[in-house]
DNA sequence: CCAAAATGATCC
DNA sequence: GATCATTTTGGG
């Protein structure tokens, strides 16, 4: 088999994204036949297919072609030679090449060792790579006119208008007729006679938007002293043009930014491209507008939110390099840069790079063997590290760069638990005497409090007083979600809905249903009860359906115009308010239950980062944590402030089991609608589960969300050592087991949370 | 008995 | 992912 050489075998983890080792293209072990070429299809078919090359069309690795495949034409790229594996028979010619820049090598490369450690089809990975098509089709062109050679009667032929429209052109670019038309004060028909009199020539030119340039050496901020080191030392990175990792690593306020900003800078001013990775929702106008302010210029965002135009211009100018800087979600990771000189991955601990469906990768990791194959830098920046990270630096795999304090005399904010044991709200209430308390003091000092629930609707769940049940998602194990808002049940997990029900399913009770629990709308009807003449807002996704809704409460805060927000983690990433003095988290046990491995991990990074809010321009702030556990770890750290000391015995933990960062582990959902067949797959798994020292297989349990959009969901674990790879098991064990139709196996490498 | 609908294999 | 061949199902 020709791929035994040339698969690579991943041997990292998110901690070590180490030596990729497809490097150097270890040849074939099949001669590479004439004329035929390996092609990459955007599809998860498993491996590239060959194709014959017709005489006289030139090829070579990268580039877009078109290919039949079956009955339609689909683009791919040009992966190698041919493998020569395929029957002469069954050979179909290439079609085109197409005029698109090619893909470059390193993105090659990168794609490859994704789909090896992801354990995707190649494909599936090139489909992210190949996200806007339309960017490939040959660009649009419009007709533009210069200055003809002068002939003998040309001069006879001369207006004063036709002069002007000619002044136009000197020593400057050819325009087009509107523009020139315009530029030379004369109508269009001039320079339509101009065109059939032969005195401009017209030739076609491609249509570019352009983008604004970022300006590398546009001053910046004074940095404190320690900002100054840190940066320095960035930039240094930046500067030596090769491979490295930092942590850049400050408490909320200390000014990360701006010292990642002068490695931007620095980059900028190289001549070569910047990335730089957010969590969708940290995304903000207030970053954007941060960067304009420290650049000049603002940097090309890509989101969800782009319109295909966008999308398509964005593409093309990054691949042509005239793009300076990308600022993104993870999906910008899969960008075809043309010179990538440095990747920022900001809020580095942030669960949303992990991507779920589809292709199942980590963007911050991913982001890793990016930098490395395009040797660049890259900086991981977070005022709580992920534990990954952490242990990175301590193994030396990674370079640390502290800020110690906040910058500009900005205090942090006093955080204190209050114990809702002891000083529990009034029945069906959430907010507690001490946190009514600092709101009336917080209002009365016309300073702003934000009320923080990670709970989207009403109320997380609808009883029924009659019988005790729950209202049920009918294709999910998940609680529906009372919305009062909209007026609907919604379940968070497939987006189900329906009307609000007036009989019970079960017991056919009529109008016996109670809400339980806290969610943000009954906190805010709590709040408006307590503090009528307060100014109040919604800051979540249903209440804030898109970018420009969200900016505008920012806006709107930023004014004072708001006095009490109340916000799930929309509300807490991205954004700070100067006015804003008083937090509350409303329940900060809410992540901390369901013994997940890294609930304690995230509970502490969200609940730091939420604090970190209060307080941040000079006015001390205060941050208050509801919860039944005051004595819980996560809250004495908290409160102590001792963020090391939680970090240290969290690793210990991980350590004494073996758990990432300090083992690896390995998922495997099996999920459909018929639960028989699910398990008979899972019981072919387990008979065919790999045997090793060093390897522990756990399962098949029932997976984290037994039924999800009406498919059943099973699970396994792989768990293993630091020392092994994963994947070559993965792969020996999963190729032995046959899947009905229905049926789908889902494999995900580092998964992130596990119930 | 036929035909729509579900399932599976293949695409180079 | 799309398409085509094959199998299943269900209605008359």
């Amino acid at each position: 088999m020709a791929s035994g050489s040339d698969s690579p075998v991943a041997t990292i983890s998110s901690d070590s994204p180490s030596e990729p080792q497809a490097k150097g293209d270890a040849p074939s072990r099949l001669e590479p036949v004439e004329n035929t070429i390996k092609v990459l299809l955007p599809l998860p078919l498993g491996d590239a297919y060959d194709y014959r090359v017709p005489d006289g069309m030139a090829v070579a690795p990268g580039h877009f072609v078109v290919v039949p495949l079956g009955k339609r034409e689909t683009v791919g790229v040009i992966w190698g030679a041919g493998t020569g594996d395929v029957a002469p028979e069954k050979l179909r010619d290439v079609i085109a090449v197409l005029p698109a820049l090619p893909m470059a090598d390193a993105m090659r490369r990168f794609i490859d060792w994704v789909s090896a450690y992801t354990l995707m089809p190649a494909g599936a990975v090139l489909r992210m790579a190949m996200s806007v098509p339309s960017a490939l089709e040959a660009p649009k062109t419009e007709l533009v006119y210069r200055p003809a050679e002068p002939t003998g009667d040309t001069a006879l032929k001369l207006t004063s208008a036709r002069r002007r429209v000619l002044d136009q052109l000197k020593d400057g670019p050819a325009m087009s007729a509107a523009e020139l038309a315009h530029l030379a004060g004369v109508g269009a028909s001039v320079v339509k006679g101009m065109v059939s009199a032969g005195l401009l020539a017209a030739e076609e030119r491609i249509v570019r938007r352009s983008f604004p340039r970022p300006d590398g050496l546009h001053d910046g901020p004074t940095l404190s002293p320690a900002q100054k080191i840190a940066a320095d030392g960035l930039v240094e990175k930046v500067k030596a043009h090769a491979f490295s990792a930092t942590l850049l690593d400050g408490v909320p306020g200390a000014g990360k930014t701006e010292v990642y900003f002068e490695a931007v800078a620095a980059c900028i001013a190289a001549g070569r491209q910047v990335l730089v990775l957010l969590p969708e929702i940290a995304l903000t106008a207030q970053w954007l507008k941060r960067f304009e302010d420290r650049f000049g210029a603002p940097p090309s965002p890509w989101h969800s939110g782009l319109t295909s135009l966008e999308r398509r211009e964005t593409w093309r100018a990054i691949a042509e390099g005239r793009v300076g800087v990308v600022v993104g979600a993870r999906s910008a990771l899969f960008l075809p840069f043309a010179d990538l000189g440095l990747i920022v991955v900001d809020e580095e601990h942030d669960s949303s790079f992990k991507q779920d469906e589809g292709v199942v990768y980590n963007a911050r990791d991913m982001a890793v063997v990016r930098a490395r194959l395009a040797s660049a830098p890259i900086v991981l920046a977070s005022a709580t590290p992920s534990l990954e990270s952490v242990v990175n630096v301590k193994a030396g795999r990674y370079g640390e760069v502290r800020l110690p304090g906040r910058h500009g005399g900005h205090q942090l904010a006093t955080l204190s638990a209050v114990d809702l044991r002891r000083e529990a709200p009034p029945r069906g209430r959430w907010l507690s005497p001490p946190v009514v308390e600092a709101m009336k003091k917080t209002l009365a000092a016309g300073e702003q409090t934000l009320l923080y629930l990670n709970r989207r609707g009403y109320a997380p769940i609808t009883l029924c007083r009659a019988c005790g049940s729950g209202l049920e998602c009918p294709q999910c194990s998940a609680w529906l979600v009372e919305h009062r808002f909209r007026r609907t049940l919604v379940c968070h997990h497939c987006g189900y809905s329906e009307p609000p029900a007036q009989n019970c399913r079960h017991c056919g009770a009529v109008d016996q249903f109670v809400a339980c629990g806290p969610g943000v709308e009954r906190l805010a009807e709590e709040a408006l009860e307590l503090f009528p003449e307060a100014r109040l807002e919604l800051f979540t996704s249903d209440s804030l359906v898109n970018r420009e809704e969200a900016s505008a409460a920012v806006e709107r805060m930023e004014r004072g115009e708001i006095d009490i927000l109340i916000g799930t983690q929309m509300a807490a990433k991205g954004h700070h308010f100067p006015n804003l003095t008083l937090v509350a988290v409303i329940d900060a046990d809410l992540g901390l239950n369901g013994g997940d491995l890294r609930a304690a991990e995230r509970t502490f990074q969200l609940l730091y980062q939420v604090a970190g809010r209060a307080g941040r321009d000079g006015r001390p702030g205060r941050a208050l944590i509801q919860t039944h556990n005051p004595d819980h770890p996560v809250m004495q750290a908290l409160v102590s402030g001792d963020r090391d000391r939680f970090v240290d015995v969290e690793l210990h933990g991980r350590s004494e089991a073996g758990m990432p960062p300090y083992g690896r582990l390995a998922s495997l959902i099996v999920s459909g609608p018929d639960p028989a067949a699910v398990d008979n797959v899972c019981a072919a798994l387990a008979r065919q589960a790999p045997q090793q020292a060093g390897v522990t297989i756990l399962g098949p349990s029932v997976a984290p969300m037994a039924l999800l959009r009406g498919r059943h969901r099973r699970r396994f674990l792989l768990k293993a050592g630091r020392e092994i790879a994963v994947q070559p098991l993965l792969h020996a064990w999963l190729e032995k087991i046959g899947l009905p139709g229905s049926v789908r196996l889902q494999v995900d490498v580092d998964p992130y949370s596990f119930l």
